[in-house]
DNA sequence: GAATTCCATTGATAAACATCGATGAATGAG
DNA sequence: CTCATTCATCGATGTTTATCAATGGAATTC
């Protein structure tokens, strides 16, 4: 016989099991995937901190990473829309987007 | 000779480079990673909506996933502090932590 | 004690990811 | 035009992760 985890006299009535439908855990999981790196939490600490957009070089400089990985980063936080960039010249200008979705704006919100 | 982003005149006092400590980006971001995947959202889902705890059999049952699975990302919510257990007999009761640290707070109240 | 159920651990496999060197496109300087 | 610089893309490599089948420990039932 199979066992019962709760009495069913205590059940109540609503289902307990209301998944997520798989596209919305799919989207939320894919901002969380963007953020949960410790190179782009740096690259979203820097750009937070900086009043005026900071360019690919500049992030290159400041983090222990080669030219090709920290483009590599940048491209996965602006296809999370994370970040915006913004071509001027030679130049790519990066910077926190000014109107980020809910979720995103949250998460940059919390970060430090 | 090495091009300038920005005029060394408009430059502010303040270095721009202010990283996080490895260990700041380091936690943040294995709490990002507990909770970046879509069979984790589900479980943290379905314990924000459940009034009261759900034990492991019942979240089994509700993911289309195998048992060995689910305990694992089980133990990657609890090693994050994103889940409590509570055994009682046989069974293992989950839900989510009454005194969540304040990161893990903020997220599980983002979400869905 | 024997059988059953719940759940964690182990071992194996495939997918996703981070990283780098090499390359190439685009732009601006001389 | 030629050269140097910025940055993205490609290919390769090692690490992490998700998943399952098999196993085993613990508690309950018979």
């Amino acid at each position: 016989m199979t066992q019962e985890p709760h009495s069913a006299v205590l059940e109540c009535a609503a289902p307990a099991h209301e998944l997520l439908s798989p596209a919305t855990a799919a989207s939320y999981s894919q901002m969380f995937r963007a953020i949960a790196n410790p190179a782009r939490l740096q690259i979203l600490h820097l750009l937070k901190c900086a009043e005026h957009p900071l360019c690919v070089c500049e992030l290159t400089d400041a983090l222990p990473l080669s030219q090709p990985t920290v483009s590599h980063h940048l491209a996965r936080l602006r296809s999370a829309g994370l970040l915006i960039t913004h071509r001027r010249g030679v130049w790519t200008y990066c910077e926190l987007p000014p109107n980020p979705s809910p979720l995103a704006g949250a998460l940059l919100a919390l970060l430090p």
